[in-house]
DNA sequence: TCCTATGTTGTATG
DNA sequence: ACATACAACATAGG
């Protein structure tokens, strides 16, 4: 599910239960997603803190506790998080429970694709300062778009918008909206762009981007129909902006959808 | 039964 | 160094 909107919908879960203590870490310790870390020193290291804040980047979560405790999470395909009553008994797919007095904070994720990592440290880890610019901050310019493509000439742009290096956040629906808003087929070389399509192309990620966080990251509300995005997923599928059929392939290994006649 | 899935990482190969 | 293809991870739903 989670892309840059999903991901801060998430986040805004949690966000009940920062400023307040956590009383008791339930986790399941043989769970994938403590791979890279040691779920017992999670577990022992949260209780009893208090739970500071949250932040996102891109996919990244970061949550800071008291002590210079930092929690890592990332939700990967299926991964969510969740606030519940007090005294939550985890279900099947609940791997780290977060008890607090009110309520009970839940990483949920039946795949187990997600992943979280644990920091002991004063200042925010390594991993979190060394993110690249998000692609609504200042850093994030049409410079830095134009030196990516020059990295990656030959990639078709559908895959080189999934670069996480260069665009956090974006995942596969929201590469398929910018491509469409910028009519540029999925194919296209990155090296192929034209200067002004590259300005079209930082542009449409700022405001796809923007957009989505408005609508899905406040509270998960539905994105209009005049985007690709409600007509993408089923086979049948037709262009709001030509109403021809759109098409579904493969293009750098993800499932993508595309309206032939209107994106060159 | 078979296919798909909003993600990432590793390996093999060109 | 790049790029592509593929598998792996694990589960649910059509």
């Amino acid at each position: 599910m989670p892309e840059l909107a999903e991901v801060e919908y998430f986040r805004k879960c949690w966000a009940p239960g920062f400023k307040r203590r956590v009383t008791a870490v339930e986790l399941h310790p043989k769970a994938r997603i403590f791979r890279g870390c040691d779920p017992l020193l999670v577990q022992r290291e949260l209780t009893g803190t208090i739970l500071r804040g949250g932040w996102t980047h891109g996919k990244q979560m970061l949550f800071g506790f008291s002590g210079g405790r930092w929690l890592g999470v990332h939700l990967g395909m299926t991964g969510e998080l969740a606030a519940e009553p007090a005294g939550f008994a985890p279900g099947k797919h609940d791997h780290l429970v977060l008890h607090q007095p009110n309520r009970s904070l839940v990483f949920r994720d039946p795949r187990l694709f997600g992943r979280v990592r644990f920091d002991l440290s004063q200042k925010p880890p390594a991993w979190w300062q060394a993110l690249p610019p998000g692609v609504l901050d200042d850093g994030f310019t049409p410079d830095r778009v134009a030196t990516a493509v020059q990295r990656r000439r030959g990639t078709p742009v559908k895959a080189f918008l999934l670069m996480q290096e260069f665009f956090p956040g974006i995942g596969n629906w929201m590469a398929d909206e910018i491509l469409w808003r910028c009519r540029l087929a999925p194919h296209r070389k990155a090296g192929s762009l034209s200067p002004a399509e590259l300005r079209k192309l930082h542009r449409e990620i700022r405001q796809v981007s923007r957009s989505a966080l408005r609508i899905i990251g406040e509270r998960w509300g539905d994105l209009p129909d005049s985007w690709l995005f409600n007509h993408r997923w089923k086979d049948g599928g037709h262009c709001p902006k030509t109403g021809c059929a759109l098409a579904r392939e493969q293009v750098g290994g993800r499932t993508t959808c595309w309206s032939p006649g209107w994106q060159g």
